[in-house]
DNA sequence: TCAGATAGGGATAAATTTATCTCTATTGAA
DNA sequence: TTCAATAGAGATAAATTTATCCCTATCTGA
């Protein structure tokens, strides 16, 4: 396991969230969940560019900060569930504002992004 | 300069505003520009915990991205100031977003964050 | 005249995050 | 009986981001 070195700063709200969302996967996890794909296999089939081992990784994070919870079935072959606890849910108007943001600049925010790229 | 080795992804609107704000200063930049910090010095003086260097390096990528733009004056010694483009001022409202959220949950996100700090 | 403010960049090191590869286990299907 | 699916974790490598240190320049004030 990672030892962090230094502290974050955590002065107003926008550094708490920071330390709760950032994470290359974390918003889409989110996102993702709340769409209905539960399981971690599915998750995975939905991220394709991530491996497995950081989804689990991520899904941890989010889980010790309580925005999603787990379900382990006993059963073989084994099966997981994540959902959105409360808290988790109470996030997702948040990640809308910033997705309809980003849909409604799409083809500028493509553009920008490609050309700084190459460069 | 560095040199990506990796494609993002840029499936849907969440992933393109990852790729503009996703850098550990770029929100408070945002923040900070808008409200009325516009010199670099007053920036770093705003945020002590990031270098010189990096805000720097932060601010170009703002400005690649066409969230601020750059006056120079010519004069000695040098004076430079960051202001937001219309581009950039349509994303305060989502960042405000964002910091409510942080704010409203402030006390638990403070608690959650510590706990997993020490683990 | 020397320190400090102003702005910025190169080279390099350190920290952090993400990816890859390998292992464990069990059941059902080909 | 061998392969795929299921879920997860350790060890290690690679990628990426952030920090540190040093240099350039000019003017003002002590």
């Amino acid at each position: 396991m990672y030892e962090r070195k230094t502290m974050p700063d955590l002065n107003c709200g926008l550094d708490l969230v920071g330390e709760v969302l950032y994470g290359k996967w974390k918003i889409r996890l989110l996102w993702f969940i709340n769409e209905g794909f539960q399981r971690p296999s599915e998750l995975q089939r939905k991220i394709p560019g991530a491996s497995r081992r950081v989804l689990n990784m991520q899904l941890k994070e989010l889980e010790s900060h309580e925005l999603v919870g787990k379900i382990i079935y006993p059963v073989v072959p084994p099966k997981v569930e994540y959902y959105l606890t409360d808290f988790g849910k109470s996030l997702i108007p948040v990640i809308s504002t910033i997705g309809q943001w980003g849909d409604l600049h799409d083809q500028r925010l493509r553009t920008l992004i490609e050309k700084n790229i190459q460069s």
